[in-house]
DNA sequence: TATAATTATTTCGAAATCGAGATAACGGTA
DNA sequence: TACCGTTATCTCGATTTCGAAATAATTATA
């Protein structure tokens, strides 16, 4: 790369980060509206979601796919646990292992949110069309992995 | 649009929240983890980055540039204020109004840091080259800003 | 098999953020 | 000028997240 290339792509580096961060901020806000008025936080209703998608899970895996330190879990599925949507279940073969079961009260809720939160999802990000999109989320998952793998 | 579109254009947009989520973690770990060896998390950076470029800024329009609820900026520039970093300085024209200055030390770190900062924000975007950058940036931007007028 | 290293979860205290409300000052208008 | 709505900042209490360390169980190793 020429040096005047390497400063472009510094400058382009700075602004893509700050993009990526405004954007994110905008639509989080827009879902969070939603979401709030049943009573769920951004994570409370990630974590629902990947019980009710994915089945049960041991608790130390919902960090890992919700991006949550072992003790923010701990917190948040005793959240859940309070609000009666999930229950702790102990796992049989591993006694270190608890597993997270979304409860019948948790399934109703997420039939009822979730049809709307697909919905919402898809006014949210009508900025772009089905092409844009596609090709966003290409680009922005190589750069994910690139970035995590560093 | 037809049903199936409309069907896919739901799944692209759940597809896309989830992929700038992860990729932003993924970046913002890799910033995190330079910036925390001087002492700053990412706000502090984002504050201090805000008057080391533009210059003195009112309290409140720091809050704006950020996206801080008032009573956050007041605890960071608390906390900037306490490592030296900035000082408060009222303003002569509107008594409600309270500015915050870099310091020489605050200078000083950020002609320190910044270069760094530069070099290993290309390092970690290193996933996409200018162009891919320029592209991303340009349509990230506008579903960002569609968001945002929702 | 005894011991050591690893893994899963929780506890604890601290940090960062928020929203509601308090306080003070400004700007417009009657 | 006196009052009212708006604006800027701060205080306070609550929520969410984190990291370090505690506990307990499993797996690997000597």
């Amino acid at each position: 790369m020429t040096e005047a290339a390497k400063l472009k792509d510094e400058e382009l580096s700075l602004k893509l980060f700050v993009v990526l961060t405004r954007a994110l901020e905008a639509i989080e806000k827009n879902i969070v509206k939603n979401i709030k008025s049943y009573g769920l936080n951004l994570t409370e209703f990630g974590v629902l979601e990947l019980l009710y998608h994915k089945g049960d899970q041991p608790i130390q895996k919902i960090g890992q796919k919700i991006l949550l330190a072992s003790s923010s879990i701990t917190y948040v599925v005793d959240k859940l646990e309070e609000k009666n949507y999930l229950i702790r279940k102990a796992c049989p073969t591993d006694r270190r292992v608890t597993h997270a079961s979304i409860t019948e009260e948790g399934k109703k809720l997420m039939d009822d949110i979730f049809p709307k939160h697909r919905l919402a999802m898809s006014e949210i990000m009508a900025g772009l069309d089905i092409e844009e999109k596609e090709i966003v989320i290409e680009k922005v998952k190589k750069l994910g992995l690139y970035a995590q793998k560093l």
